[in-house]
DNA sequence: TCCTTGTTCAACCTTGCGGTTGAAAGAACG
DNA sequence: CGTTCTTTCAACCGCAAGGTTGAACAAGGA
């Protein structure tokens, strides 16, 4: 679980290969068509694509000659729920953080209530 | 603003890094207190804070000997932002496959395979 | 001033990644 | 069968990333 967490980040942390989910999310293609805009070989492509398949970001199924490449959107909320999480969190730190400076500034008698480790 | 996805995507693929942030999210802490549950040397983790640093994901202020690291929580939304667009545009893009997929069946013209999932 | 604590710089090593080229494998079709 | 189209495997190259160690820098405190 935390290997797919790598294996997602670090997939998109290249972008071609975020250029390729975004137009994948318009529509499947093939590696060939895939690879038209860059300016790189086919075989770069593919290892792009299997970086992709390994994060489980797309999948493949066969099509005559062709492997067409489809966009697996459920992956992408592993990522988000870790992002949100950590996120929410903080601004909860900062809100109490508010709070807490708000009561300082209010009552100066009363030194600790809640016990925050 | 792309070399930014960049650097965030690639700052967060590392364990240590993204554990890292993690713990910033609950509280602001040196380079020693860091450390401290990585089996690394201190000077690494000084690196990993400079990438994450680049990032736009923590700022760094003095505070007599001690730069304490601050998370800064902002530059998630960029990453969201990002994955719900193309997650939004996936999803969008089955709903309109199923309403294709309702209408061949209520037109039943074509009575062919389509034995799959 | 010297010493201590906390952090970073510099040099180096090894591994992994993105790129290349060349050859091969899978599948349709003459 | 052999040809053609599409995709992948294998070997290699250059470079950046993560790790190490040793020295340096920054800022109190004795």
């Amino acid at each position: 679980m935390d290997d797919q967490l790598n294996r997602v980040f670090s997939a998109l942390a290249d972008p071609i290969r975020r250029d390729m989910v975004a137009r994948l999310a318009v529509a499947d293609a093939g590696v060939n068509e895939l690879a038209e805009p860059y300016d790189v070989s086919l075989q770069a492509v593919s290892k792009h694509l299997k970086v992709l398949e390994e994060a489980g970001l797309v999948s493949r199924t066969r099509q005559a000659q062709r492997r067409p490449v489809h966009l697996e959107a459920e992956v992408f909320d592993l990522m988000t729920k870790w992002i949100e999480r950590y996120r929410r969190q903080a601004e909860e730190r900062y809100r109490r953080l508010d709070d807490v400076l708000a009561e300082m500034d209010a009552d100066q008698t009363r030194p600790d209530e809640r016990g925050a480790s």
